[in-house]
RNA sequence: GGCGCGUUCGUCUAGUGGUCUAGGACGCUGGCCUCUCACGCCGGUAACAGGGGUUCGACUCCCCUACGCGCUACCA
């Protein structure tokens, strides 16, 4: 059966996380690879690891399954053209540069690192463009013989055109044209055998019959060397398309995992990052940079965040549909994929826009699901057993209809431990309870009217005690606010949170009196 | 240094010679709603990097400059 007209890979290198522009890219492959009804491979680019390469491709294989990016070769998934990891192919890469030593378009060279160094520098001594002089280039045994009398050791390296032009098309940036003079001799074997990137990734493109070639734009200047290969190599070209980078907030530099301290002076990225961190110290999550980063897609995870958000965001990062359409749903963004709608400008991550997409998608969720997704947050942060009990749930069910937009992340649950927690180890926040109790002594006497009438209030319910509450302003000849503030304070020690009745109701009667008795209390100790 | 890529509101973007006194979204901001916060609603702010061409007409085409980024590795 003859292959699938698309066929596309994304290949990381086993670094131990998954970065967000990472993503970005492989999401472009998977959804060019989905609306052709094509395939999505992915390779692992592990030719120059020393590292466990298991244990580092694990978090990138968890973030691609968490955000719902599938692949169908590759680790895990096996496939026709396995193995899939370039740490176990060096025989066909060997084979490779076998071949084009034996066409004449590599060559050994014996020059030493020093020696080659040398020419390098005198070249931008002088200014001049460096090219290679090839004296130690060995094209007969006679050579290897002589050069290696003189104890030198060889590596494979490309034996590029000298003139005329690499001209290419490229599905984002048009057509293409590269001056083949302006190319090294790129080396592409160790004198140890093994190979380098260039090689590799286009014997193993030609291998698993990749159709298009879809990266991101650091790769636009290798893609002559690469297409010098592959041509050497009679494989046929694949189509490429240079997607534009991934960029820090609010500059053109390329997003890195590195530079958190500086992104952290970003205000929009440290918000991002503090309500991040709010979350995890709450969870005992412990937050190493290496993992706890918001350029890493753990991060977002461990947090609460909803993979189609995130996913969303990262599709209008580079790419557009018309000039208003924002949602999009997996089937409407695999049907509306093209990659002739790619910017070619960098864009920069937003991490505000980013959460406007996550609260969106959060409140559009059912409520069951929003329960389940909250629910372990409770339980890691002490709040609920594992597993909840029907109880608790029904409980976190009542906050949550009550909180709505409030909730953005799954984590934000725990902005309401009040609820949760013991009537006599409940915190009060120092500055209101000084300006809605301490300070307010007329609503502390109103507060003790009310929580005299609680009682022998029968239906505690919202709506109930709404009416109640209006009743009370009413015959006491005073506003709302006069009550409400006083309230909120002495049942959930804040001053701000959802509205009071719903509060009242779902934290209860009993503990409403004890809570306001034990405010009071605390008030009179201070005075 | 050489080669290459890029440049529309703070940010993501729409725009392919006239419909652009440049549209949408996020943000910011004024107001309304209101028991606080949030949501919601109504309104506001803000951009074609600069200079030359081409053309009746340029955000759109060409050239130059500036700025940014990348490649120029026995990294990927």
């Amino acid at each position: 059966m003859a292959p699938p007209l698309v066929r596309v890979r994304f290949a990381p290198s086993p670094t131990g996380y998954l970065h967000i522009g990472g993503v970005r890219t492989a999401l472009f492959n998977w959804l060019f690879a989905r609306h052709h009804g094509g395939e999505f491979i992915l390779r692992v680019d592990d030719t120059d690891q020393a590292r466990n390469v298991h244990e580092a491709l694990q978090p990138i294989m968890d973030g691609f399954k968490w955000l719902g990016i599938d692949w169908d070769e590759g680790p895990g998934m096996g496939g026709p053209h396995a193995p899939y990891f370039q740490s176990q192919r060096s025989d066909i890469y060997a084979e490779a540069v076998k071949k084009l030593l034996e066409a004449g378009h590599a060559y050994r060279d014996f020059s030493k690192p020093e020696e080659f160094a040398a020419e390098r520098q005198a070249a931008e001594k002088e200014k001049r463009q460096f090219i290679y002089s090839r004296t130690w280039m060995a094209e007969t045994d006679e050579d290897v013989k002589r050069f290696e009398a003189e104890g030198r050791e060889s590596i494979v390296r490309l034996k590029m055109h000298r003139e005329g032009k690499c001209e290419f098309h490229d599905l984002v940036r048009g057509d293409m044209s590269f001056e083949w003079r302006g190319e090294q001799d790129h080396v592409i074997q160790r004198k140890d055998g093994s190979c380098l990137y260039h090689l590799t990734s286009v014997v193993d493109d030609g291998a698993f019959e990749i159709s298009h070639v879809i990266r991101a734009i650091e790769h636009l200047p290798n893609t002559p060397r690469q297409i010098f290969i592959a041509q050497s190599l009679g494989l046929e070209l694949p189509i490429y398309a240079h997607l534009p980078f991934v960029a820090e907030p609010g500059s053109s530099n390329k997003l890195s995992k590195r530079k958190l301290d500086k992104y952290l002076k970003n205000r929009d990225f440290k918000v991002l990052y503090d309500h991040g961190e709010k979350i995890a110290e709450q969870i005992g999550f412990s937050a190493s940079p290496e993992t706890f980063n918001p350029v890493i897609v753990d991060f977002y995870r461990e947090i609460g965040f909803l993979p189609d958000a995130i996913i969303n965001y990262l599709l209008l990062l580079g790419w557009s549909l018309d000039d208003k359409t924002e949602d999009f749903t997996r089937e409407a963004m695999i049907q509306d994929f093209s990659l002739d709608r790619i910017t070619k400008a960098p864009a920069s991550f937003d991490p505000q826009k980013l959460m406007s997409f996550q609260s969106r998608y959060m409140w559009r969720l059912d409520m069951d699901e929003k329960v389940e997704m909250v629910l372990p947050y409770l339980e890691k942060a002490g709040f609920a057993q594992t597993p909840a009990s029907e109880e608790t749930r029904s409980r976190v069910k009542s906050i949550l209809e009550a909180a709505n937009e409030r909730i953005s992340l799954a984590g934000d649950i725990l902005d309401y431990s009040e609820f949760f927690q013991a009537d006599h180890s409940l915190e009060y926040e120092e500055k209101a309870f000084r300006k809605r109790l301490v300070n307010a002594e007329a609503q502390r006497e109103l507060l003790v009217k009310l929580r005299n009438i609680l009682p022998g209030v029968e239906d505690f319910s919202a709506e109930h005690l709404d009416q109640i509450l209006h009743t009370f302003v009413e015959e006491e000849g005073v506003g709302m606010g006069m009550i409400v503030h006083a309230i909120r304070v002495a049942i959930t020690g804040k001053a701000v949170g959802f509205g009071l009745f719903e509060i009242m109701a779902i934290i209860g009667k009993d503990a409403c009196i004890n809570r306001i008795d034990r405010a009071l209390k605390l008030v009179d100790q201070q005075q």
